[in-house]
DNA sequence: CCTTGACCTTCCTATGACTGGAACCCTTAT
DNA sequence: ATAAGGGTTCCAGTCATAGGAAGGTCAAGG
């Protein structure tokens, strides 16, 4: 099949899909005529590669994963590392955010949101 | 005061200073020598920008916001609206880093972790 | 006066993970 | 013959910086 149809399939632009054969995760061949040719084998890994980004995980940590799925024998403790260590990232980013959400309901509540000028949104920007 | 004083004071970088300027949103005249100096009104422009980007504030935002600031006879509604906007968008990060969070966390739990190769997380990220 | 070291300047490149667009080729149907 | 709807490559842009090279400026010390 083309890379539309293996795009649709696999649930990625075909753009992206020829971006990630210019970085070496997947290397479908080519037609007489040039075209990318996808098997199942190749859609089955774009639609494992559009899960794990789904996910979170970034290109390296998805190669690495592509890499450890495609050898029978690793440990399954690679794999959950890997995981765990994403997870804790994302632990991060999540305490992060609801930080900046705690300081900003704080102003938005405090801030009368009438046609004032007084607003202690900026007032708070401006220097605590 | 040159850059490297105005960076330390308003707590960024002198490279995020001098973009801040390409980008328009400070404007430092320049000594006879081509130094940009600063003064206390930049700096707290500076120090302003820099909470307004901690916050998650993007650059446009920021730069609506310092027009705000700066604009004595705005409506608190509208920096009001800005924020909550704002804040939309955070709660809607963090909802989505959660599902991330809680399929991921899923799928630790499911996975032994020991040496064996039988892993839950790979099962799933080759389809479910 | 000269040098050293800490500043400052501009300009160019890279990041991550794509996205958009131009210019051009291939296939199929009308 | 042509038009539509694929495909191809290559280049530029996104966002908000960070890194580094090459060179100008300044104050202090020898």
């Amino acid at each position: 099949m083309n890379i539309g149809e293996a795009a649709s399939r696999a649930g990625l632009p075909a753009k992206t899909i020829r971006y990630y054969e210019e970085i070496g995760l997947v290397s479908p061949p080519r037609d007489a005529n040039g075209y990318r040719r996808f098997g199942e084998k190749e859609v089955h890994k774009l639609a494992f590669l559009a899960r794990a980004r789904g996910l979170g995980f970034s290109i390296e940590d998805c190669r690495m994963l592509l890499s450890l799925y495609e050898d029978r024998a690793r440990a399954s403790a690679e794999v959950r590392a890997l995981a765990q260590r994403h997870a804790r990232e994302i632990d991060a980013r999540i305490a992060q955010l609801e930080q900046m959400r705690a300081t900003l309901g704080e102003l938005i509540h405090a801030c009368a949101g009438d046609d004032r000028p007084d607003c202690p949104i900026l007032r708070d920007l401006a220097g605590r």
